[in-house]
DNA sequence: AACTATTAATAATT
DNA sequence: TAATTATTAATAGTT
């Protein structure tokens, strides 16, 4: 992101990682603390860095946002609700939810991989005016079957070439030519209209404290990344 | 920060609010994704739009952060609502799992009902307005179902065939009458628009660097913030 | 910890 | 609306 694009992948140096995080963190949560203040939009975040302190960030409070996320995602779910056996069946119990954990996990993983291939399929494609607003949304598009998503890139990059408008407009010319009323805005405009059901959310238990904008819980009193909230240089121009 | 430096202040004009929150939100759980795979944090994000939708994002998951940082802060802060013991590290590490599961169920899930509202775009736009599809908010959509989306995909396989056939036979019939070549540049420009609504988008992405991930749920069905997506205009290059 | 050369994010505009 | 663009913000590598 800057000097040199990076890979977004661990950092495999300990110190490095720990640096990066120092530098990263306060500006995640400068960028929340923004979403707050500039949107509106109420802010719960919890982090534990590589070393295992907690920072926190609330706005208006983490407690109170999570409190009604939790009021609002345990009507459907409730993830309390599965009770946790003790002993025996626990172990029992982890055993089955670790291999159906690692098999969803290895659903989604697939389903990243896949994406990553339709990024490299949209990248290559580069060209068409369509291809660009396509471009960026196929970043986050799943799905299963390249070689017709790649079909589907290259009509859509005829389209993009005018080849629509072109059609119309010959329309309208030929018409023209033989001195009958056509217009092209004649043509009905098409509506098209999209319903999506709700999804059901995800689950989570929800702590109730409160805590103020920007908090470092030690577990241990020491810490390498101790300090809080961004410093910021401004360069003159 | 662009364009124009702004102050960091709520935007009084709703819209623009709202506008300013979904172009940001996606940006500061990208950041804190990153965050995750790059430094090694554990991260947990709440968020609650302008219009009061939630929006998570947690990696490895966001139950899995807060019960840790639960633990750990119930300690030192005894005003915790919520508590919970881990006597043996099989319990905590089932009630972990236990969390993870059923948030990867639940994202398994959303995917499935996005399918479902493929299907629903695929049965009712039928030839022509699939582009209604294309127009709407496809980055939201992923799903499973290879045979559903490959129906939609055909349908736009055939639609840009379709106008790409009758272009040429128009362009052909006209050159046929007037033996001569022409330029539609001569011709003022017509827009052909395609409007579409989207009822109640479904979000739900997926970083793709990292197995967290983030949901908007909707605590109420209702909408408010039903919008109109994507009136979008296709020119002549 | 400070410094840039770059990339990333984004406000305003179209 | 969504794409573009002109700026500012974030940051990787360096000192």
């Amino acid at each position: 992101m800057t000097k040199l694009k990076i890979e977004i992948e661990r950092i495999k140096n300990e110190e490095a990682r720990q640096v990066c995080f120092s530098k990263r963190r306060p500006n995640v949560f400068k960028k929340a603390s923004e979403l707050h203040t500039i949107c509106g939009a109420e802010v719960a975040m919890v982090v534990k860095s590589p070393a295992g302190n907690f920072f926190s960030f609330g706005a208006p409070s983490v407690g109170s946002v999570l409190s009604r996320f939790h009021a609002t995602t345990t009507r459907k779910h409730s993830t309390m609700g599965v009770r946790i056996q003790h002993d025996n069946s626990a172990t029992t119990k982890l055993h089955e939810l670790n291999q159906q954990y690692i098999e969803l996990q290895n659903q989604l993983q697939a389903q990243n991989e896949k994406m990553k291939a339709l990024q490299e399929v949209a990248k290559k494609e580069s060209g068409g005016k369509v291809m660009g607003w396509l471009d960026s949304k196929v970043e986050e598009l799943c799905q299963e079957d390249l070689e017709e998503f790649k079909m589907v890139l290259e009509s859509l990059k005829y389209l993009t070439r005018g080849i629509i408008n072109q059609h119309f407009q010959n329309y309208a010319m030929f018409s023209n030519m033989l001195r009958v009323q056509h217009s092209v805005t004649a043509l009905p405009n098409q509506q098209f209209l999209l319903s999506s059901e709700d999804v059901k959310p995800i689950i989570h238990h929800v702590p109730s404290s409160t805590y103020g904008w920007n908090t470092r819980i030690d577990s241990k009193p020491n810490s390498s990344d101790a300090h809080v909230v961004g410093t910021r240089r401004y360069f003159p121009k």
